[in-house]
DNA sequence: CTGGATCCACTACGATACTG
DNA sequence: CAGTATCGTAGTGGATCCAG
């Protein structure tokens, strides 16, 4: 594993990818299989419209996921994560390890505190 | 490792860490070892002292750094990671990794493009 | 040397309404 | 169903000057 000086610049435009309010629970959706864009919006409501498609164009941009179209009425449109986008999971799993080690404390900033007994 | 529906919210809060525009490469900064203020502050030019200040206390509230001066003049304080901080390095090495496997051309969004040869 | 104080700009995100 | 168009907001990082 090269850690040399360089490595800051080189990793950061992962965060343009892992950041932000809806990404990872929006990656996480992802990794269990492709979805709809109205699914999607169900499992991250009250996600905005708006929110939802800047999100999923960026990651396109980026080549995490694919966006396929399926003609006909009503529209359907499924979004799927590519070899890349599947790639993340290790990171997320790095984070998941840190967090049961380390951030036990963290929770009371994103989350509200109504997380208490929460299965996990 | 368990990675079920709830892991996304116990996640995020480590974006408060990793997030932002300086968090990687200040951390990975103090991964080489404890550094001054100013001795950042060159490092990671051209940040603003105030940005310097709030990204150091924001890591210093979490957990992920310490603050410790020394009386004097001219005034001396050092910055060190905790366990806690130092924990965050396989994070990055997954980072590292899928950048590696597949970042390559996300390098074009964050760095300007006169990077080119550039140490770090 | 190590910041605090102020002011400002940018942009992610949201509410709502509308369309092929 | 799957978005787009518009408008509005709030938080975050930056510039600059000042102070213990």
């Amino acid at each position: 594993m090269m850690m040399d000086q360089s490595c800051p610049g080189k990793v950061e435009p992962i965060l343009e990818i892992l950041d932000g309010k809806w990404m990872l629970i929006l990656l996480f959706e992802l990794f269990n299989g492709n979805k709809r864009f109205g699914e999607l919006r169900r499992k991250l409501h009250p996600i905005s419209p708006k929110t939802l498609t800047d999100r999923l164009r960026l990651l396109e941009e980026k080549g995490i996921v694919t966006r396929t179209i399926y003609p006909g009425v009503p529209l359907h449109v499924e979004y799927d994560l590519t070899e890349s986008g599947r790639g993340l999971q290790p990171i997320f799993e790095a984070m998941w390890t840190w967090t049961q080690s380390y951030g036990a404390y963290l929770r009371n900033e994103t989350n509200e505190g109504e997380e208490a007994g929460k299965v996990m």
